[in-house]
DNA sequence: AATTTTCGTTTCAATTATTGAAATACTGTT
DNA sequence: AACAGTATTTCAATAATTGAAACGAAAATT
C-alpha cells in the first residue's frame, strides 16, 4: 500500500453520518499512527480537500471537493438528465424519489426529488444506502458481482426495524427475484410504514452504476401498485443507463411493450415544462 | 514537498476548461516524470477520485468526488441558503446571477441562477473566474491579502475583449474603489455587451470566501442602475457572510439604512414561495 | 502494408522520504 | 492550579519513493 493510498483512505472516513472527525478518531478508525494521520491530513489540507475547523479543530472536507465535483459533472454530466428523470417520476406518481450512485463500493443518495404532498418521505442527499435494507441496495446487489455480494452480505447486517431482512440467504433469494423482475421492493427496510421500489442503471461494462427509487408511505402504496411502480422504475432506469453511456446487461428484462404512461393515480397538478431548468439554480 | 502533495497537485490540473487529461499532458504540466504521474494517478484511481476512460485512456475525475461534495455540503451547508439568496436576486432583478467560491486560490462559479428572460447571459457552473477580468474576481481581490493580489496580478493577464483591463495598476485602482463601495462592476471584461456587478462574502477570519454577482446584457443595465444593483449585491453578500458563519471585515461598508427593497424595475411575475425547495431536485 | 511516432506502462537500483514512539505544546475543564 | 484530552513536533531507523530507460501497444504517417 503506497503512501497515497493510505492518505486517501482517510477521505473515505468522511461520510454524511460522520462529516467531521477528530484526528485521534481517524487514527483509530484507520489503524494508522496519530503522527501519520496528522501528516496525511496536512497534505490533504494543502490540497484543499480537507479543512480544519478553527474552533473545534475537527477536520472536515474542504471546498476543493466542491470544485472537483463541478468539474466532474462538466466532463461527465449526470446531474442534468438525472434531474429530468426524477422530475418525471415525481410528476407521474406524486411521490418522493431518489437516485443512488455507487462510489468505492458504497451506495449513496446522489439526488432527491421530494413529493409535493404534505405527507412525504424525507431523505437527504449524500447519505449511505445500506445494501441489505433498502430497495436500492438490493436491486444493486441483484446485478452486482458474486464477490461483491458476498463481501456485503458477510458484514454485520443491522436491523433498522422489526421487518428488516438480515438473513443473508433470504436476501439472496429476494435478489434473485429482483433480478428477474428488473426492479426491487422493500417494505420497512430502514423505516417502518415506508415502501420503496427501485431499479438499477449500468455502466459501459454492464456493471450496476447506480439506482433509481421511489419511496412512499405504505398507506399510499397498496400491493397492486408495486408492480406498476416497478415497471416505471425499470423503464426510467433503462433511460438512465442510456444517458450514462452504459450497457444494460442481458439478464435485465427490458420490455418495450410496457405502456409508456403506466396507470398511475391522480398525478399532482404540477407539470414538467421545458423551461423548468431556468427556475432551478444550476450547480 | 511530500508524495501526497505531489499526487494531489494532479487533481488541481483538472478544471472545467480541461476536464479530462492525458497522462503525458499531466506529466508535462506538473513537471513530474511520466512514471511518477502514472503511479500517482493509480493511487488516485484506487481512491475513486480519478477514473480512466476505457476507450480514450484519458483520465477524468471519478465518482468519489461527487460523494465527497455531498458529504461536505452536509457538514457545512452552503447549497441550500445560497440557492435561496440567488433566487431572491433573480426574483428582484430578473437577471442571471451566480455565486463564486474560492478554492486553492481559484475562484469558480459555484452556482448559477438563470434569468427567466429570453435574452440572458449564459454561464456554466464550475468554470474558473479570472480575477482581473470579472466583477467577481475584482471584488475578491479588493478584500484579499496583498500577497494574494500581487501573485494574481503578476501572472499573464489575458485580454478577453477589447475593453478588458489588463494593466495591474489600473486594476489596483479599481479594487480600491470597489473596496470602499463594497461592490464591483465590470463591463465587457470577458464578453462584450455584458455588465456584471458583484460583492463578496467572508469567512470566519474576515477573509473573502466567495462572491455573489449579477450579470446582464449591457442594454438592460443603464449606468444609473449599477449602484442600485451594487447595493443589492452588497446586501445579499452580507447575508451570505452570515450564513457562511463568517465575519464581515471592518473595511466592508455595511449600510443597514439601505432600503430592503431597492427600486428595481419590473420584477418578473414569478415569486419565491416557501415551498420552492420541494420543486427542486436536492443534490 | 510497413514504418514511425506517440503514448501508456513496467522495471530496477540509488536515493530520499516515510515511519511511529515518545516528547512537547496546546486547550478546555474540574 | 492541576488535570485530561488533543493536536503537533522531533528524530533516527526503516521502507518506500524516484526517474531514466526499456517495453509494449496503439495511432498516425508514409
Amino acid at each position: 500500500m503506497t503512501t497515497i493510498d493510505k492518505a486517501l483512505t482517510l477521505l473515505a472516513c468522511f461520510s454524511s453520518e460522520a462529516p467531521s472527525r477528530k484526528l485521534t478518531e481517524l487514527a483509530h478508525e484507520s489503524g494508522m499512527s496519530k503522527a501519520g494521520v496528522f501528516r496525511y491530513l496536512s497534505g490533504l489540507t494543502n490540497a484543499g480537500l480537507v479543512e480544519q475547523d478553527s474552533e473545534t479543530r475537527q477536520y472536515r472536507l474542504g471546498t476543493e471537493v466542491i470544485r472537483l465535483a463541478q468539474v466532474r459533472d462538466n466532463s461527465f454530466p449526470i446531474r442534468k438528465w438525472m434531474r429530468t428523470l426524477l422530475a418525471q417520476i415525481t410528476d407521474r406518481t406524486g411521490e418522493t424519489c431518489h437516485a443512488g450512485l455507487v462510489s468505492q463500493g458504497r451506495l449513496f443518495t446522489y439526488m432527491v426529488n421530494d413529493s409535493p404532498k404534505s405527507l412525504q418521505v424525507r431523505i437527504d442527499p449524500g447519505i449511505n444506502l445500506p445494501y441489505h435494507a433498502t430497495a436500492s441496495g438490493q436491486i444493486f446487489l441483484a446485478f452486482a458481482s458474486d464477490e461483491f455480494v458476498n463481501a456485503q452480505l458477510s458484514t454485520n447486517l443491522s436491523a433498522y426495524t422489526d421487518t428488516t431482512v438480515t438473513d443473508p440467504d433470504r436476501i439472496r433469494d429476494r435478489c434473485l427475484t429482483f433480478r428477474q423482475q428488473g426492479y426491487s421492493m422493500s417494505e420497512g427496510g430502514v423505516e417502518t410504514d415506508v415502501i420503496s421500489v427501485a431499479s438499477a442503471f449500468f455502466d459501459a461494462m454492464g456493471q450496476p452504476a447506480g439506482t433509481i427509487a421511489i419511496q412512499a408511505p405504505a398507506v399510499r402504496m397498496p400491493a397492486e401498485m408495486i408492480s406498476t411502480y416497478g415497471l416505471l422504475m425499470r423503464q426510467i432506469a433503462v433511460m438512465a443507463t442510456r444517458h450514462y453511456g452504459g450497457e444494460v446487461p442481458g439478464q435485465f428484462p427490458i420490455s418495450p411493450e410496457v405502456p409508456i404512461s403506466p396507470e398511475v393515480p391522480n398525478s399532482p397538478g404540477r407539470t414538467l415544462s421545458g423551461n423548468t431548468e431556468n427556475e432551478v439554480a444550476k450547480c
